[in-house]
DNA sequence: GAAATAGTTAAGCGGATGATTCAGTATTGC
DNA sequence: GCAATACTGAATCATCCGCTTAACTATTTC
């Protein structure tokens, strides 16, 4: 399920906003509660709530509610599994200038 | 300056498009021309130009022009500030598990 | 040098995106 | 129970994005 195309497609899209790769950064030293997520935030907290949401929905995050909290947390799984794709493109192209080299030193 | 926030940002928005990453997907196998990345694709061709520029603009790609023909190939090195920001990020909150794990056996 | 190939650029259009406001629902603390 | 806290949801709006078409330039081939 994590290599999912759609749901790679969802994590790109969500990681690609400042937001919320700033609260990402911020769920990455703990876990936090909406208001918190907000408060460095320079935007309303219903706008927060709608990224959240989205984090969510990528996976990225995970949330629950206690009484009148909802507590924010990453999921390592999903933040892993677009590693993933950038590291094998990249391994793929590494792999492919080490080849080169060799059949140039070969000749 | 592969740690730029600003070209961090333009890189994970770039990469956010599918039909920009089934072109970093092809450029992971070997250089391409502007129409070889087209080929796959279901759009214009100056679509693709147009991806291609930002690719370029992101670092991700370099391009060279030879007679009529714009070769592409991939940036290893943007790719791996991409994939480290996230890497950060997922360390940072596994590490966090840890000393929890730790703090939960102790007592 | 004419035709074909390869790419570039500009204008414009429709739909997605990120934000705001405002009104509403739990839950907690006095 | 009432006020304050902590969200949530819907409507709205401006802007941005990805795409198309069309007109154009540069290069190669015959």
């Amino acid at each position: 399920m994590l290599h999912d195309p759609a749901q790679l497609d969802l994590m790109f899209q969500v990681l690609a906003d400042p937001a919320r790769r700033q609260m990402v950064d911020r769920l990455s030293r703990g876990p936090a509660s909406v208001s918190q997520l907000a408060e460095p935030l320079a935007m309303s907290l219903s706008a927060v709530v709608q990224h959240l949401n989205l984090l969510e929905a990528s996976g990225l995050v995970r949330t629950q509610k206690v009484g009148g909290v909802r507590t924010c947390q990453i999921e390592p799984k999903a933040l892993r599994a677009a590693e993933h794709w950038i590291n094998e493109r990249r391994l793929s192209w590494e792999r492919r200038l080490d080849r080169l080299g060799d059949f140039l030193a070969e000749s």
